[in-house]
DNA sequence: CACATGAGGATAAACGTTTATCCTAACGTC
DNA sequence: GACGTTAGGATAAACGTTTATCCTCATGTG
């Protein structure tokens, strides 16, 4: 039970005027003031130093500024990245934002969305690693909230903006079959159907298959996007000899978690093993030896995520309701031709 | 102007009973209503799947269960994981998160406070490098928003999470000393006053001092806690001839970009430089070799942040007003003897 | 019977805005 | 002199809640 602030209603009885003209006044709306009431309301409002109540405006207006940003994960780079991307953008639209992190669960997935429909939010950005549900979609659309997929396009997902995830796994196991690699192991994340994960899936498999090669299907592992994953899924691959000479991973998380591993393990990379990732984390660039990757460009989805979001919610023209960026194979140094086969 | 939701009246009038009723109903008090009324209420605001709307409830009741969140920077994986545990606890206990970026710069800092005032927050958490400035303060006494400031304790910032940054930064410069070195550069960050910059350079200046060792002006450096940074002083710090065998960095992302410069330099952590980090972000563990450095417990931080904010939110007797964590010297692979010098 | 009591609920004000509509005095017009 | 017009502003309803107060009816009590 703080006290209140100054309100429209302090201004209104200072500058002798009715609370309607202050609220035109102070919405510029200057017809039907004249000039003097119109200076004395602004110079009160200033001394007084007053701020709207966003509460009171979005009761009546139903224009709430504030956007939902559902991500799984914050603390993960890769999203951090996104984040600021649309934090800076929402701010310069004049939007304020909402954050709930998911790791990736249905369930608070769902209760993000709800929570954010009791905050009134003008609308929400979905990020996800498991694609949007129709569940998701359902919601949305009956609290009526705006919102734009990223990475992350169901059936329903109308609005959305994503990577091409197919094409980029594809180069960079294509790349790693250029170097002469035929025995090539995939490590990767939640693999579910219209997800980042099964379209990195796909073109790993496509890349080999259109190269002749084998998949062994002992070679495949998926788990998680993250460290640790990477980490166990390597252990695992070596400890039962295994025949590989490259590892492709799902994301530079994972593939960190591959170094680490094949570091205590003693072997070399790219000597004994190649490695690719994807997603180019900023820290990819400072490993040894520097990582080759597939890169995202995680700033700017944000950007476009919140300025396709805000078109929508102020219900401008849409150009395209999808919006595709190209992935970059990022070419350093943790790939090399195999190591001679001494078995 | 998109259409309105069920609201308590919609129930109200199924349930043929005033709002009055249903809000008490809702609200869990269910003094003064029968059991048969209460059911009714219940099973038609599930039928109708009502969500409260929390600005109405917000603009009567005072008490709006949004917070404030206040970084320099969300993509910096060290606030990443501060975020994250400040969102999580918050969510547990009930609340719900905003996010603004600052890149500790004081008029966006300023800034937020406003915006998130207009939004009624019932508290905000200020993060930032630069320490609290009274200003600040002054602004969120002004419009009477409860605080908690995280590793930024200026004269007035009463409520404080912090890390012994002091101690920190002097246990990791003692390292160096006890391994025999003794031309150490110092590369930082901000350096205000009241600030973790500030703590973490007093610290190394007082290792030294107490080895007594001299400190050349020449190895010290600021500038920013980025890797960017890191990594233009480090080459700087090469380019001049100095004589050093360590460097101190001010953080982990400022020794990730000391180790690119080096690298390129050909200079091999720890054989030819030794190098220690603050923050112990996720990375380092991975890094070859792995970074020495001071551990800052983000995540927990972040919840006590949270939980201490909460308390003052709700009126709850608060045990300290202030909480320092103690950092922990984590001995990885980045610190060695000096090499003989052939100079 | 007159009256207090309490259960169960209704009424209405309030929160701080926006916005459609209404009012009034001054002026011009024929 | 009756009437319209306009500038400048006031009034009041509405948004969806919470909450203090009031109302009504049945029951109990002496």
């Amino acid at each position: 039970m703080r006290p209140t602030r100054v309100t429209i209603k302090d201004i209104s009885r200072k500058a002798e005027v009715s609370i309607a003209t202050v609220s035109k006044v102070l919405n510029h709306d200057y017809s039907r003031v004249s000039d003097e009431t119109r200076e004395r309301i602004l110079r009160i409002s200033n001394e007084l130093n007053y701020r709207p109540n966003m509460l009171a405006r979005g009761l009546v207006s139903h224009k709430f500024n504030l956007l939902g940003l559902i991500v799984p994960d914050i603390s993960n780079p890769y999203y951090g990245e996104m984040a600021r991307g649309m934090s800076d953008e929402a701010e310069t639209l004049g939007y304020s934002a909402m954050i709930s992190n998911t790791d990736n669960q249905r369930a608070r997935e769902i209760n993000s969305i709800q929570t954010m429909a009791e905050y009134n939010v003008g609308g929400i950005v979905m990020t996800g690693e498991i694609g949007v549900s129709e569940e998701n979609v359902a919601l949305l659309k009956r609290y009526r909230i705006p919102y734009v997929g990223v990475e992350n396009y169901g059936p329903d997902a109308d609005y959305c903006i994503y990577v091409d995830n197919y094409t980029g796994s594809y180069k960079a196991v294509q790349l790693l079959i250029e170097y002469g690699h035929r025995d090539i192991a995939y490590i990767t994340g939640h693999v579910e159907l219209h997800s980042p994960g099964d379209d990195r899936l796909r073109g790993f498999l496509q890349a080999m298959a259109d190269a002749d090669l084998p998949v062994n299907p002992a070679l495949l592992k998926s788990g998680g996007f993250t460290l640790d994953n990477g980490y166990r899924q390597t252990l695992s691959l070596l400890s039962r000899n295994n025949q590989f000479t490259a590892i492709a991973c799902g994301n530079d998380l994972i593939a960190l978690g591959a170094y680490q591993a094949l570091r205590e393990s003693r072997l070399r990379v790219p000597l004994d093993v190649s490695l690719v990732g994807f997603d180019d984390m900023f820290m990819t660039n400072t490993m040894e030896p520097r990582l080759t990757t597939v890169k995202q460009p995680a700033y700017e989805i944000g950007e476009e995520a919140i300025r396709m979001l805000v078109h929508r919610v102020e219900n401008n023209p849409i150009a395209d309701k999808v919006k595709c960026f190209e992935p970059l194979l990022v070419s350093r140094d943790s790939v090399a031709p195999p190591a001679k086969k001494e078995s």
